[in-house]
DNA sequence: CGTTCAGTTGACTAAGGTCAATTCCCGTGG
DNA sequence: CCACGGGAATTGACCTTAGTCAACTGAACG
């Protein structure tokens, strides 16, 4: 793997912890790069998740099916990561699925590597750490956010603070994300619209 | 503090690592015990949360005030801890508050000894990682659940695996946790009694 | 061109929100 | 022991929004 592949997951690494070069040579080692195509899936419910995959490009999408309906729960793009930690975590089947929505190439480290770097090296138990609550916590406000939101609030919250992810997701998906239908979704813009042409 | 006061958060936090009575020493001289009444707060909205809180016995209700009503979004019983782990983490004011339901016992750990603990006991960094780790997981079950459930199925899970937080918190609490208000619940509750009534 | 799928629209139903009135429950003070 | 007060829960009436099913439109692609 070429230096320049590593670049983008080393300076998200370097916003958790400070890394010495002999313990970055140690981990270093142990990434693989891989290229996806729209389509192509991450993993499949039913599947042990087994990678951490580090999106240097392109967009994922992580789904559910519930009486035949596929619902989307979240989205990753590039220079984030993104993985079933439940299910890496628990060594348990996935109930979820993870779909390329955009041509991407990760970064990925495995179940036992990651548990090789968290015995070997200190500053991963402290990555691993600080890496955990970070999540947690962003996990912690989507679910306030649907608990305390209506879908409306949720949309113009989107608008305001996520509009990569309006631009580069189907409207069918982003509904399912704000837990309405495509349908609702649809009626909810035009709403928006009409007291938007009002005030004008 | 006595060991009698200890034994539960012990064999609590054996559930994740095993410590040596050497390590354990140094962590026990740094906790503290509480007494708390109903209706004392665990913490303001506006406050820095401090501390994590481990209930020997008694019962918390997290919650938020959103336009002048306060909503429920969590509740904390004997042998789970509470804190704003939000606030404890970025050291930002907290959103919520934290109340006292069920006359409580806690004992407590502040923040600078926690960082203490992850400084000098190599233990307890991984301790740190596991628990962050375990809450993630729980909290990604309740996004997913307020996400794909409606509040009924949410009643109805309740029902089945949560007997106990139905039977020790009023209904309109409850209400809040389900994201619905009062006066929907007890229809909801109407409905089911019809149908269970009919299926007799 | 025609097929396909996303998005919109219409008509109707069901569920939750809101506000107000009523009933129930429980603790407190007379 | 009873009466009263106050909060919790229920019920009613009405409104708004989401769900459902079906039809239609439009753009993308072969």
């Amino acid at each position: 793997m070429l230096a320049s592949d590593s670049a983008q997951i080393r300076l998200f690494i370097s916003q958790f912890i400070k890394m010495d070069e002999a313990e970055w040579m140690v981990n270093e080692r142990l990434l693989t790069k891989r290229i996806l195509k729209k389509g192509d899936y991450l993993i499949r419910a039913g599947e042990v998740c087994n990678l951490v995959s580090f999106i240097n490009k392109g967009g994922f999408r992580a789904f559910m099916e519930i009486n035949g309906e596929d619902r989307s729960n979240y989205f990753a793009f590039e220079n984030e990561y993104i993985t079933d930690y439940k299910s890496f975590l628990t060594r348990q089947p996935s109930v979820g699925s993870i779909q390329v929505i955009e041509d991407a190439e990760v970064i990925e480290l495995n179940y036992n590597d990651m548990q090789y770097c968290y015995e070997r090296i200190s500053a991963w138990q402290k990555f691993g750490r600080l890496i955990a609550e970070y999540v947690f916590i962003g996990v912690s406000q989507r679910a306030a956010d649907l608990l305390f939101k209506t879908p409306e609030q949720l949309y113009l919250a989107l608008l305001k603070d996520k509009r990569k992810l309006l631009d580069r997701v189907p409207q069918h998906q982003i509904a399912s994300y704000l837990g309405i239908q495509p349908e609702s979704l649809s009626r909810l813009r035009k709403r928006l619209a009409q007291v938007r042409a009002e005030n004008t």
